[in-house]
DNA sequence: CCGCGATTTAAACGATTGTTTTAAACAGAC
DNA sequence: GTCTGTTTAAAACAATCGTTTAAATCGCGG
């Protein structure tokens, strides 16, 4: 049942029909209940599946406490390369991303193993990056900054391919030249991160 | 029929049922055939009232060429409000949000009538904001930072209940923190923009 | 009042969903 | 071969979907 997945994928949880699924892969739509029980059950061992390829394929850097910044890159490199991929296994991502959008009941076990992890390690080579000390929330929102501009260049990617022609999208939007931009947007406000503490009255001039 | 958009955005195009959207709007199962002819013709009907309630809720602010740094805090003051709107309008944006991840035919016409301005402003403040020239694609980079950082606090809201816990969320994630901590990390980014420019070789030292 | 188009109502339609049932096919031990 | 337990196959199940039908009701000029 290896083509379970590209059908959820592709049509989203409720969508997928266990017809569809059993036709893909050559069996009867009875198989289904026998090995998985139900529907939601051969979606857990699809998702359990997932979760063992994506930390093989995109193992989590290791931490270098000495260079942070090379530490940062990486991650960057590995949030931008597990977003962005297109190869053969790029319905795992569009998966995730559907967890995203409309949770199911796996959603917050796939949080707490797979985004909590890179989460932790972005938050805490955050803290070896900014000189001064800044609170545990700030770090966190260094660390969603991050994370969000990952992110937009899948979320938002067919906004981009409406925004920017197809020629200038070939030439800067590679992973390679998006995470440098990321990398030097996040570092330079760490070095200016005493800007981040100070609190901007709303109203005075 | 005023009560089929929320239905839409709770549930999906797919998802949501012709009975659902009429038994909230106490109205016969029938009347959507009688009126908008079929499922999908009531689903245009929505979103052409939904960009025109858009278009007056949400004005784009204006630019002040001598303070683009308060342009900007307004700029990003503006995404976050259209994203992390809690009022009894919250609907739209989520159909929003589902158009970005499965675009249907009208999602061209959003792009260009609703994101296409605020983004233009957005590279044009930022434009002012550096000190040094940048080209163009770097420009875009950087709106597009802004843009994914505020968008991350939408679409990455489910991840962020469980990864953060409601207590911190009550103090640190009000429009106001949130704009202020994405505006001085992109300020320290602008300040910082000759980082932008050098190309860090893959491999070297 | 009547007459008639516009609208709403309840019911039913065919199609499709996830799931279950029942029987057939299979494998291996004796 | 015979028996036993496991797996597959086709069909049927009840529920729900979007849509349609036909009768009932409304609005209102005459």
């Amino acid at each position: 049942m290896r083509s379970a997945g590209p059908v959820f994928a592709a049509r989203g949880y409720a969508g997928a029909t266990v017809r569809e699924i059993c036709s893909a892969a050559n069996v009867n739509v009875a198989s289904v209940g026998y090995h998985f029980g139900d529907k939601l059950g051969l979606y857990r061992q699809v998702i359990h599946d997932l979760r063992l390829a994506r930390a093989k394929r995109f193992p989590t850097p290791n931490t270098d406490r000495d260079e942070p910044q090379l530490t940062f890159q990486a991650l960057v490199n590995t949030l931008l390369a597990r977003m962005l991929t297109v190869e053969e296994a790029a319905w795992e991502t569009e998966l995730l991303m559907r967890e995203l959008q409309n949770p199911t009941a796996v959603f917050e076990s796939i949080v707490e193993d797979f985004f909590r992890p890179l989460f932790d390690q972005l938050t805490e080579t955050l803290r070896l990056l900014v000189d001064t000390e800044l609170p545990d929330h700030t770090l966190q929102h260094l660390a969603f900054s991050t994370v969000g501009q990952c992110l937009y260049y899948r979320v938002g990617s067919q906004a981009i391919q409406v925004l920017i022609p197809e020629r200038q999208r070939q030439l800067h939007y590679d992973i390679g030249s998006l995470s440098q931009h990321i990398t030097a947007v996040m570092l330079a406000a760490c070095e200016n991160a005493s800007l981040l503490q100070q609190r901007v009255e709303p109203s005075g001039n």
